[in-house]
DNA sequence: GTCTATAGACGGATAGAC
DNA sequence: GTCTATCCGTCTATAGAC
């Protein structure tokens, strides 16, 4: 009656990572369990766990995914004209701030979780900050502000203003906006 | 065998939210069901339904709780020497951070709590700026940033810092911090 | 590699006793 | 107002067939 196809394991690994991610942004962490990954892949829930042993295997599996991704992103802002104004666009993005929040609120009650972000996103902001070390157009407050400094508020910002908008908070938005893009055009020297 | 002890129902209702504020910043939202919050209570699951028929009515109740408190505390920020460092300090709580990720979140896959929470932040945001604007002591950027940006900006990284710091992510926070108190100690004349 | 079946726990919500 | 008891649903994780 019902189908077992073989696949190739990476491809499957592949497809529950991409169910998993999908969920989280769209239905947050608490959608995602074993059995609804399966469903919405049209395999079966053991088979999720015989990738991902327990549920928490498979959130720290993404987020490395994750982290990864925005890692080999950062290759673009490095060599972006405007690498400041490449990087603030990265970090605004809907989808990845989503699963920013997930992530956040995730490691506020689960140990292991929490160990994995707090390192990793340690490393990607000091990858971000060399991307911005690296372009020879300093950034607007360089000079009282360290790289590393203006990398935490620009993502603190963009991020912010990303996951408000998600659920439809909007006041102050745009007085920001028309700021940062006045300030990512004209940096004043200080 | 077990005691029925007839309490005053607003008192209930405090104890309910009470503890559902601290499962949720301890926890994480999650941890939140009826039997939960009664066994953390010593009283029945049951009756917590009684008193919030739903879940969502329950983490509604809290939220507008939890803004009211807000409103209530703008009014020391107002009526300080440096409102905006006023503002900054309030929002830095980690607490009322914590709590506010874990609505975040909420927020992305429930959309009565969604529109709830969209709503009154709005509103707070609001209030806030009139708290700034009452102030005669001009925020460091009022020019190019207006008042509404600049709360939206402020309670942005104070924030994020606190979140981070929860988890761990510690990067880049302390450059941060000291370049924010010298432009709150020093502001420029634009 | 993928399935079925199951153990064992927890959850929302309600009816009705007290 | 608070309880007990209950219905019905979901979840994690594992054992074992195929």
């Amino acid at each position: 009656m019902t189908k077992r196809i073989r696949r190739d394991p990476d491809t499957t690994r592949a497809l529950i990572l991409d169910t998993t991610e999908r969920l989280m942004v769209e239905e947050g962490y608490a959608a995602v369990t074993s059995r609804r990954v399966g469903q919405e892949l049209g395999i079966n829930g053991a088979t999720v766990h015989y990738y991902y042993p327990t549920t928490d295997d498979l959130f720290i599996a993404l987020h490395q995914r994750m982290t990864a991704r925005q890692l080999a992103a950062l290759e673009d802002v490095a060599s972006a004209p405007d690498p400041v104004a490449a990087l603030w666009t990265l970090q605004a993005g809907w989808a990845q701030s989503a699963l920013g929040v997930e992530f956040l609120a995730l490691a506020n009650h689960r140990k292991s979780i929490r160990e994995v972000i707090a390192a990793t996103t340690n490393q990607a902001r000091e990858a971000q900050t060399r991307a911005l070390n690296v372009a020879s157009t300093a950034a607007a407050l360089a000079e009282e502000l360290p790289p590393i400094g203006l990398v935490t508020i620009l993502t603190a910002v963009a991020r912010t203003l990303a996951n408000e908008e998600r659920v439809g908070i909007t006041r102050g938005h745009a007085e920001v906006l028309s700021f940062v893009e006045r300030l990512l055009k004209n940096p004043r020297e200080t």
